[in-house]
RNA sequence: GUGGGUGUAGCUCAGAGGUAGAGCGCCAGGUUGUGGCCCUGGUGGUCGUGGGUUCAAGUCCCAUCACUCACCCCA
């Protein structure tokens, strides 16, 4: 048979029923934060994410799903959100009417990755972008959003790091300290890290090798070479979080592999995903609306990662799929039209019902209606019919009623109702 | 891209040269109109795929594919 693409996933019915319930969280959430969905498309210019990410990023360099287009440019698989949220602020000009814009989109990103653990060729993110506010209590602020979206989904306790990697201005000196401290000993380092020396000394920093881990370890961290204002940026997002009683640590060896990345970065890190402990992530770009052919505008945001988020919530609770509120067991041809009539009925005013179509005994049918876990059984036979009734049969208590034929949709709804109220 | 582990029933797994198994699930009966518990029966597999060794291969050998975990990196 035809099997799905490697690195890629279904997700199956009770999980989806965990995305619905994730994702409906963070709609209302972020709502409630000012937050309003974008939803831009799957599929852009290469060149967008080339100009944005970086052309020395891992992600650039081999994990994009590029192809030619019919016109000679080509095209890429969003690889992540945040460039396609800026080429649509910046094409619709969206900071004409208010350059304030909070937006949230939701959906799958594409890298060609080998697969593992808590790691797809097509994941999942929620993303929150901020665009025209600078000020650093933005940061704490959507931190505090993330946090607490986590909280309501009860997926604490996690780790919050923090790091801040200055601006343009003070970067640069600091690369170059890096690289005057490292180059000389080139010869210590694993070979990603000597081309990392050329393209992007900052990448160093948080590299696994331990012999790179050592020398890192003797270099000055980007705290010392923070400019004024960075420093003072930095500070404040501290005091914010800190004031909200957020628990987070500093790792001066946080640097994400995205280049757009300019002042405040974090992660949110979970023990409980074997190795990919990364849960959501994200930082301030000030530079990439300008970089992008837009005007000058702070900007800042995170993506979670849903199917980690997911998975972390499967660990700890099984989940189930919507039960039946009421079930139907007809017997004989004429019940059954009966049955099928009001089971339309009850469905069409929003009540959750499952009809069986098969013909079988009663004692099937109740079985079935058990394994579903449904609320009621309507059981409908000759004996019901020459009665002009219907027999409701709540499942739990074992309480059985006879409900008239005339007005037994009206009647189960309440009945029903009465139920949802205890 | 590199390394390790695993492929046998829908699911979890046993079988280690000699007739393909268990538990769970599913279907039915025990109750001619009543679920769960219990009992009985039934359904269900090119043993990942291809080749080799052998009288005989889930079982040994080779290749290959898939899945999975880890490295790298990230959500």
């Amino acid at each position: 048979m035809i099997q799905l693409v490697r690195g890629f996933k279904d997700i199956l019915p009770e999980e989806a029923t965990v995305w619905q319930y994730i994702e409906q969280i963070a709609r209302d959430h972020f709502g409630s934060f000012g937050f309003n969905e974008i939803r831009p498309p799957v599929l852009e210019q290469a060149a967008l994410f080339r100009r944005s990410i970086g052309e020395h990023t891992d992600i650039v360099e081999k994990e994009m799903y590029t192809f030619p287009g019919s016109k000679g440019n080509l095209l890429t698989l969003r690889p992540e959100a945040t460039a396609s949220v800026v080429r649509a602020y910046i094409q619709h000009k969206l900071y004409a009417s208010d350059p304030v814009q909070k937006l949230y989109t939701i959906g799958p990103m594409f890298r060609k990755e080998r697969p593992q653990k808590g790691r797809y060729r097509q994941f999942h993110q929620i993303n929150a972008e901020v665009f025209g506010i600078e000020s650093p209590y933005m940061d704490a602020h959507l931190i505090f959003m993330l946090l607490s979206f986590f909280g309501k989904l009860a997926v604490d306790p996690l780790r919050v790091h923090l790091n801040s990697l200055g601006c343009p201005e003070c970067r640069k000196p600091y690369k170059e300290a890096i690289t005057a401290a490292l180059s000389e000993r080139a010869e210590l380092l694993c070979t990603d890290c000597v081309r990392r020396l050329d393209k992007n000394p900052l990448r160093l920093l948080d590299c696994k090798v331990p012999g790179c881990r050592e020398e890192v370890a003797h270099t000055p961290g980007m705290v010392d070479f923070l400019c004024d204002g960075c420093q003072a940026h930095f500070e404040t997002v501290k005091s914010g979080l800190a004031a909200m009683g957020v628990v987070f640590q500093v790792d001066p060896r946080l640097v994400r592999g995205l280049d757009y990345y300019t002042r405040t970065a974090f992660e949110i890190q979970t023990d409980e995903l074997g190795a990919q402990s990364a849960i959501a992530g994200g930082g301030r770009y000030d530079g990439l609306v300008e970089q992008l052919g837009g005007p000058s505008m702070p900007a800042i945001g995170f993506a979670v990662g849903t199917d980690r988020l997911a998975e972390l919530i499967l660990s700890r609770q099984d989940p189930g799929l919507r039960r039946p509120e009421i079930f139907f067991a007809a017997m004989g041809e004429a019940a059954w039209r009966k049955s099928f009539e009001w089971a339309c009925a009850l469905s069409a005013r929003g009540i959750r019902v499952e009809i069986d179509f098969s013909e079988r005994s009663l004692k099937a049918l109740m079985r079935r209606a058990d394994r579903l876990r449904a609320q009621y059984v309507l059981i409908v036979g000759d004996r019901e019919l020459s009665e002009n009734t219907a027999t409701l049969r709540h499942m739990a208590s074992s309480r059985q009623i006879a409900v008239p034929a005339d007005g037994l949709v009206k009647a189960v709804m309440v009945e029903l109702r009465s139920e949802s109220q205890q």
